[in-house]
RNA sequence: GGUGGAAUAGCGAAGUGGCCAAACGCGACUGACUGUAAAUCAGUUCCCGAUAGGGUUCGGUGGUUCGAAUCCACCUUCCACCA
């Protein structure tokens, strides 16, 4: 059996265990069930999700049995963890959304069908909607101290901050998710539990549950948060989170997140969220020294997170756009050139009479593209310099109209370096 | 319960009758330089708009005044100290 902690150390996804030494006795005597839980607070996982998910996922690789967890149940009453307010409750119907979104999204990272281990999906609402309050207190509750729970820093942090407090319902959710964990390993055999460091102290209830209602051992594994070199938090942009679902986040936009990310922050990406074996990162990282420019580690980076999350397909399409609006000019681009990015691009429709006659202002073809979100903000950024009509830099006196289509039907706009959207020419 | 203090733009923080759409810092956006980086430098940053002009702001509601972020009253929330 390969060394799955071996290799978390070396990508740097090793944050903290409940006993190292143990698991790695346990993990060498064969393969091992172990689950981690994600919140169904939107309808989509996003890149923050990804060190758990692909984590699983390197564990299955292993050998061993993953179970993804669908917070159905915890997810109705929210995880304080790393929180700083009380949150709002999601509606039960707005819940049923999210899970079936994310269920999707799980689905794809890990391989339900392998002979030996396959993965298994599981909804923590089966079993805990059933369980009564009374049992719930006489059985789980009374194995936990108030006090022990009170000491975690996610309870701490709150009780400190008399601004908001914490309520009994979400100061209760490391039960649920402790009884999780208990229940997977009396059904399921499930013997570790991982997630990010900010799910430490839930993990260890459910290890402390275990080992109070059933005299077994078992582990809690963690894994350090994915941060940027400046500390801030990885997978959000001014834009919003950078979702899985190519619906909320297109493939060419989640490429583009990551081929844009900090050349520090690169190699740490390379190794916590591919696949890539460590002697091809170790080339890359020499490559990104000695040849900068070329930007060889940041495409690999984008490429195999945009396989991995969107498949090949839409890879391909993703790399052509962004050679295509990034490679130069455009002079002597073909339509079907053209046609690759449309598309993959932030797409608007546009009516043809608007370009009839006296045409329309710029002003109010970038306010129509979604580049600004008034004329008079469009107005500053054509003052100064920052925006493009077909990659040729233009001022707020042009006017656009029929002569300006390519192939008569597309007008290519640009904000800044590096943000694009189409208008496609109707009727 | 008592006594003080605080609430200002995305965030932090000045401003204590007119020169205030409100200093400064951070963040964000644009430009230059670059590699679709980083750092640095320059511009912008309440909303609409043509750089004209208009609209809505300084916890809330009323009031004083020609004029209020600024003064008064009440209300709400927070903080500190005392009980």
């Amino acid at each position: 059996m390969s060394d799955i902690l071996a290799e978390l150390d070396r990508r740097g996804l090793y944050a903290d265990c409940t006993d190292r030494a143990a698991l790695a006795q346990r993990l060498a005597a064969g393969p091992i069930t172990l689950y981690c839980g994600f919140d169904p607070t939107s309808d989509s996982l996003h890149v923050g999700n990804l060190v758990p998910l692909l984590a699983l996922r390197r564990f299955q690789l292993h050998g061993h049995h993953p179970i993804a967890l669908a917070g159905g149940a915890t997810g109705m009453v929210g995880d304080p963890s790393g929180k700083s307010d009380e949150r709002n409750l999601l509606s039960a119907v707005q819940l049923a959304a999210n899970i079936a979104g994310i269920k999707v999204q799980l689905a794809k990272f890990l391989d339900f069908s392998a002979a030996k281990n396959p993965a298994r999906l599981v909804n923590n609402t089966d079993w805990t909607a059933p369980l009564t309050l009374l049992d719930f207190l006489r059985d789980i509750g009374k194995h936990i101290t108030v006090n022990s729970m009170i000491a975690k820093d996610s309870v701490r942090s709150r009780m400190e901050d008399r601004g908001t407090g914490i309520s009994f319902t979400e100061f209760s959710y490391m039960l649920l998710q402790g009884h999780d964990f208990y229940h997977l390993h009396q059904t399921l055999k499930c013997e570790l539990q991982v997630g990010a460091t900010d799910q430490w102290g839930n993990i260890t209830v459910g290890t402390e549950l275990t080992r109070k209602k059933s005299g077994a051992t078992v582990w809690g594994l963690v894994f350090p948060l994915l941060t940027k070199a400046d500390g801030s938090k990885y997978g959000k942009t001014a834009a919003g989170t950078v979702w899985l679902d190519p619906k909320k986040t297109s493939p060419y936009r989640f490429y583009q997140f990551f081929v844009n990310a900090d050349d520090a922050d690169v190699v740490k990406l390379l190794k916590t969220l591919t696949f890539l074996s460590p002697d091809e990162i170790a080339a890359l990282e020499a490559e990104l020294k000695a040849n900068p420019g070329a930007r060889a580690a940041p495409k690999a980076l984008a490429r195999e997170m945009t396989t991995l999350v969107h498949g090949q397909e839409a890879h391909a399409a993703a790399l052509k756009a962004s050679e295509i609006l990034f490679g130069g000019p455009l002079d002597g681009i073909s339509e079907t050139i053209l046609n690759d990015v449309v598309g993959e691009v932030p797409t608007k429709d546009l009516e043809k009479t608007k370009l009839e006659g006296p045409g329309t202002p710029i002003a109010d073809l970038v306010v129509h593209s979604g580049l600004a979100p008034s004329k008079g903000a469009a107005r500053k950024d054509l003052d100064a310099g920052g925006i493009y009509l077909n990659n040729v830099r233009i001022d707020h006196s042009r006017i656009v109209t029929s002569s300006d289509l390519l192939f008569g039907k597309y007008l290519l706009l640009r904000r800044g370096k590096r943000t694009y959207a189409v208008l496609s020419v109707r009727g």
